[in-house]
DNA sequence: CGCCTTTGACCTGCGC
DNA sequence: GCGCAGGTCAAAGGCG
């Protein structure tokens, strides 16, 4: 890692540390299920606090030369003199001042999300860097490797044990000459540890989501992809095409779910006016991953949008993180898996049998978005704390991902990239490898074009959000 | 020029 | 075998 990414890196610990300090000024250190227990007591105290504070913000900031405020304050006073309404004027100020204390917590809180983003990307840079490096070494012995990347509960580590996650990188060669090697995999075996450490973030957000998805899905065979895998094998009947279904509001034709989709058909379906569209994932040459995209026939807000298939590279970045956040606030929001649901809620997620997994994100769009905190039911991560912990500064973040997740465009980027992960579950992890080294420079577009679609809205025609 | 959408034709699976 | 409906193909044209 360069200089300039050390310095980055101190600077998101500064930010989150300040936000620490900001959110838990007077707050003494508190283990986990402390902080939970004292939650009630502390949502009463934390009016009376954030008022305090807001009032002396209030008057640090106001002080400033700001003189139309001033003015309006002065107005503010001889009408309190004059009409005696004292009380009421003070209610105003208050919330004015609160409001204006919530405004630079959000502004600080939007800092924060996108250096998390921008380091996500960085991360994902550097192990492609990485693999690349590894790939060259290899070839440049004249060996074959196989690099796997295999998720996977890892009883070894006693970190990853605890959260129930686990990460391998695995460098596997083929060579008969292995005596010869053994220097070599000794160098294998100090990158692995190098690259084990940077991938434990991005794995713990992966894994946090694969891990609490059951083995419904049935698996198809996909061109191309060989189930070749000893470590994870499918047991799904191999020609059944796995689906995922999402509901979801939007006013848009179509939304971007962090993969570009090429329209190759249109049908008007019996029973439904609204006619289906047919997409085909174009991230990566060959990719045999389809969606249908169509409006509900009840509710013409909602877009129903159908993925079929298992991606043959690497999802981009941001949709990865996006998943992995969402699926955090799906289950917490439900505290349930993807159950076939036994209720009558139309809401519940279910999987049914002849649609597959069936995601409907359009109950909490307009009242109540989803709240959750980050990350779910784990412990902070050790190394290259990509989110801040919950515990730490759980709340803190908890506005903006809430405001996030209840975003439909959100939502379909999370349904885009759970499906992927649901898809690529059981499925040989060298492939994936494989692809990524071929179409590197597809899945680097596709990150850029990620970053692209979460910094502004572009105008696209199939990279619209 | 390359990539996209549109759209009619064609293919395929399924029920009768 | 036939008809229907869903899904896919591919030519044509648009757009940047």
């Amino acid at each position: 890692m360069g200089r300039s990414e050390e310095e980055e890196d101190k600077q998101t610990q500064k930010m989150d540390l300040s936000l620490k300090i900001d959110h838990h000024t007077s707050e003494p250190v508190k283990a986990d299920h402390e902080v939970e227990e004292e939650e009630e007591e502390e949502d009463d105290d934390n009016d009376e606090e954030e008022i305090a504070r807001a009032a002396k913000v209030d008057k640090e900031e106001e002080e400033t030369p700001h003189e139309a405020a001033m003015a309006a304050e002065d107005q503010i006073e001889e009408e309190e003199e004059n009409n005696g309404s004292m009380v009421e004027n003070t209610k105003a100020r208050e919330e004015l001042s609160l409001l204006q204390v919530e405004t630079d917590r959000m502004k600080e809180e939007n800092e924060v999300l996108r250096k998390v983003v921008e380091r996500t990307m960085k991360d994902y840079y550097d192990l492609q860097m990485k693999f690349s490096i590894i790939q060259q070494n290899h070839s440049n012995k004249h060996k074959e490797p196989q690099i796997s990347l295999s998720l996977e509960n890892n009883s070894k580590d006693d970190h990853m044990k605890k959260i129930g996650l686990g990460l391998s990188l695995r460098l596997e060669t083929s060579g008969t000459n292995e005596e010869a090697d053994q220097d070599h995999q000794l160098e294998e075996s100090k990158y692995n540890k190098v690259l084990l450490q940077e991938l434990t973030s991005v794995g713990t957000l992966l894994s946090s989501v694969q891990n609490k998805i059951p083995r419904t899905i049935h698996q198809h065979e996909s061109p191309g992809i060989t189930n070749n895998a000893g470590h994870v094998a499918s047991s799904s009947p191999p020609n059944k095409k796995s689906r995922v279904s999402v509901r979801a509001r939007c006013e848009a034709a179509t939304m971007n779910d962090g993969c570009q989709w090429r329209k190759y058909g249109q049908k008007i379906s019996k029973g439904n006016p609204c006619p289906r569209a047919y997409y085909r994932c174009t991230v990566a040459h060959g990719c045999p991953v389809r969606k249908q995209v169509q409006r509900c026939l009840e509710d013409m807000s909602i877009l129903i949008t159908t993925y079929e298939g298992t991606h043959n590279h690497p999802l981009p970045v941001g949709a990865t993180a996006m998943a992995s956040t969402a699926y955090a606030s799906h289950y917490q929001n439900t505290n349930t898996t993807f159950l076939p649901s036994s209720s009558s809620n139309p809401n519940h997620n279910n999987i049914d049998p002849s649609k597959g997994l069936v995601l409907d994100l359009t109950s909490s769009s307009s009242s109540s978005p989803p709240t959750f905190s980050w990350p779910p039911n784990t412990t902070p991560f050790t190394n290259n704390n990509i989110f801040p912990t919950s515990s730490s500064s759980g709340n803190h973040h908890h506005h903006n991902v809430s405001a996030i997740a209840s975003d439909p465009k959100f939502r379909v980027a999370v349904a885009a990239a759970l499906t992927s992960f649901i898809n690529n579950k059981d499925i040989n992890h060298s492939n994936n490898v494989h692809n990524n080294n071929n179409g590197s420079s597809d899945s680097s577009n596709s990150n850029r074009w990620i970053l692209e679609s979460l910094s502004s809205s572009p105008k696209g025609k199939t990279h619209q959000f």
